[in-house]
DNA sequence: CTTATTTTCGGGTACGTACACGAAATTTTC
DNA sequence: GAAAATTTCGTGTACGTACCCGAAAATAAG
């Protein structure tokens, strides 16, 4: 607890103090060769004692050496656009970074084949960027991918979902868990005691993404909490193209004790489009992510319920973060969960992605 | 749409274009007087072109005038120790907003004494700050300061509560309504069938803080979604010394239906002493704040939950805020509501305030 | 038309740090 | 011992903007 109130000295100070120039008592603030041990040591005594604290803004201006962001994220597809959002994000920060001399260097891969993942990877740390951000769909791939940046020393800031037992610089997203439980707690109000419900793992990726998996924990934990009896179907779709999706659905709506269907991310579009075929819009549908698509489905009462994580604000702070980190030289929080948005047909018109 | 990726374009580009000297493009840019007419249009033309965007960095270090912060908070007391946290929050921000040359003046008030927030609003307009950080406990003083603060069009940040019906730059802090909310969800798995519940405003201020009101309307909201017919008796303590909480406490005890209690504040810490004393740590206690009174009784097992909504965070993202919109121009969020985290002697270790 | 006044403008320095370059001091070499 | 090599250090410029001050141009006053 010493007093942080000394008046903000720069380097000429030091340099007063310590009898020599500026230049001198820079190299030993960059750890430059050039200086003498005895004057080296003399100096940091100096810095030490008057709690220097280089100016940023000043140190930013001068700066030669400009840093280089690089995002590895999955490209808006035609299966979903959630994506689009994130790189959204990214772009705003890329617009407020520039002026501070950072450019950014985008790396999108497909979400269903973790080839391009392995690819774009590759290509991206062989620009050797300052710092990372990355959506680790892949949990092996990701995993490799991060040994190799700590071997480069490059921090890693996750969104969308964490990389378990991974520790990058942080993660920007939401608790997928917790995301999971409230979706079983809104569902439990519109449940009637005889019901079924049938919750959909949409994805291409046979080993399924970690994160949907994380969410049906988080979910099955309230229900069991409550000791709720309802019957609970999982199901795994692997092909993600209307017409699988379609003939699995409507294989499983032969039962008629479902009544309830909760889709654990973004395709819950493509299942409203299937309802509304099937004529079963009397079913309650809900799902993850605020897509154009979804929301016409939530306008024409096919949808219930969406749930929204802000993805754009993810991929924004999580630039930030790497921003806070490499240029302010700041501590940054290692986890931020984002908010746990539930969209309506009454509020979508006032949500902000 | 038009593309951002211009290069990055300063004065000194815009005077070679308008065969002007960077003097007189820089006295445009300012709108200061001194230039004619024609070559200002000319300039002001080759601006927008080039949709120049002035380099933030090199503009907080030339600039001579430092910009003033001031906050108007309660002070830390001996009835809570609550605004501590704000407050450390304020030192952080204004620890890292020094080296922009911003500095912050700070004003605190008796919570439990309008008038002192009167003389400290009075105080700080005085000094003509260039932004405010709020917490507007007393809604109509606050009403008349946010007229004045218009007047001068000093942004401000309101914290902890929002002021309804008034546009600051904006709100930082909890959904008063979802706190609520949730504590009755936490508690309706507390409750059994016949028990009744005590929900306690204390509060020496009569017109009683409108947040603990708004907790309030989510607590009942909720209570009334799911049909519950638990006796909910709502009770305003005005005397905020022990004595009194306890006379009134325990007098509400003699109903022996009572077994939850629901304290919309950080004075739960005063309930726990009462409850340990009168030998009643049977009861359900839930309160709000992590304070560290409250931290004893939670071990204790007096309380059983806390609820908090970093309030450290609350402020230094406040700060930050005004420095978002008054150094770097940029749109600021106008309502951040802050998560809802609830602490049990289980995770309280791990809570970071 | 000359002088005084006002308007318009450019040169130059400052902000605090980074770093190239060359000068001075020291050490090494023969 | 001097010359060469090396180490150590200071001077000066740059980053992009703000703003002082004085010069030049335009206008007004006599």
């Amino acid at each position: 607890m010493k007093k942080e109130s000394e008046e903000l000295v720069g380097v000429k100070e030091i340099a007063r103090r310590a009898n020599v120039s500026i230049a001198t008592v820079d190299r030993v603030l960059h750890d430059r060769p050039g200086v003498s041990l005895k004057t080296k040591e003399k100096i940091q005594q100096i810095i030490k004692e008057l709690n220097y604290q280089p100016n940023i803004v000043a140190r930013t201006l001068a700066s030669r050496k400009k840093l280089k962001f690089a995002i590895l994220i999955p490209a808006s597809s035609e299966e979903t656009s959630y994506w689009k959002a994130p790189l959204d994000g990214v772009l705003q920060a890329e617009q407020e970074l520039r002026q501070y001399g950072i450019s950014v260097e985008k790396y999108l891969f497909d979400q269903n084949n973790r080839k391009t993942f392995l690819k774009q990877s590759a290509a991206l740390l062989h620009q050797k960027p300052d710092g990372i951000l990355l959506a680790p769909m892949f949990v092996e791939e990701s995993n490799l991918f991060m040994q190799q940046c700590r071997e480069h020393s490059i921090p890693v800031v996750f969104i969308n979902s964490d990389l378990p037992g991974q520790s990058g610089l942080a993660y920007v997203g939401p608790d997928l868990y917790q995301s999971g439980y409230l979706s079983a707690h809104l569902i439990s109000y519109l449940v009637r005691p005889a019901d079924s419900i049938l919750m959909l793992h949409i994805t291409r990726e046979l080993e399924m993404d970690h994160h949907l998996l994380r969410k049906e924990d988080g979910f099955r934990a309230y229900w069991q909490e409550q000791g709720y009896t309802h019957e609970l179907i999982t199901m795994h779709i692997g092909q993600t193209d209307p017409e699988t999706i379609r003939k699995h659905i409507s294989r499983q709506l032969k039962n008629p004790s479902i009544r309830v269907l909760f889709v654990t991310n973004s395709r819950v579009a493509a299942v409203a489009k299937v309802l509304e075929e099937l004529d079963r819009t009397d079913l309650l549908l809900i799902g993850y992510d605020f897509l154009e698509d979804s929301i016409v489905y939530l306008k024409k009462n096919v949808i219930d319920f969406l749930i929204c994580q802000k993805p754009q604000e993810q991929a924004y702070l999580g630039m930030m973060a790497l921003y806070d980190k490499l240029v302010l030289n700041q501590p940054v929080k290692s986890v931020h969960f984002m908010p746990i948005d539930i969209i309506t047909r009454e509020n979508y018109l006032f949500y902000n992605n």
